[in-house]
DNA sequence: AAAAATTTATCGAAAAACGATAACATTGTG
DNA sequence: CACAATGTTATCGTTTTTCGATAAATTTTT
């Protein structure tokens, strides 16, 4: 729920590993890794661009908003 | 160039006004008004979540890439 | 002109990115 | 097993930025 960041995806499309990706977007991989997992709670745009730029997508590509699921959700 | 922000675009699309939009995310409408106008460097996925929310949209619909325009760029 | 809506601009506080660094877990290779 | 490569997690500190509150200025609508 909330905001999902699919970041490790798009790398997975790319074959692009975590320090490749980090080293290029000028990045630790410790704060990459961070980003990947769901850990950030906010993304300045100019490290949202490095990465559009590095994996050549957009920003929808990146991110992506799932609603909440309803209470009495079924299994 | 770099990350554009197309609140506007999705606000006219769903005939919603700043004041509205604001008080329904729990946003100021200077700050809302920041985003809109491009002016934000950053955003919170909160926020982020609750303006996809509210217009019922994906993050993709908010932000967009523009690579940067080769130098030569004819006229 | 008047009213309403929006943008712009400060100020301050709270939050968070991000770098640097280190510890730890995984996985693969000889 | 030892070793290296890769990725995750966690702290600490600095810098950056959001965002609220507020007010002024601008634009749009009636």
């Amino acid at each position: 729920m909330g905001i999902i960041v699919n970041v490790d995806v798009m790398m997975a499309r790319r074959k692009i590993s975590s320090g490749d990706l980090a080293a290029r977007i000028g990045l630790t991989q410790a704060n990459l890794s961070i980003l990947k997992t769901n850990k950030a709670k906010a993304i300045r745009f100019s490290t949202l661009e490095a990465i559009c730029k590095e994996l050549n997508c957009q920003p929808g590509d990146l991110l992506e908003y799932e609603p909440e699921e309803s209470k009495g959700d079924a299994k």
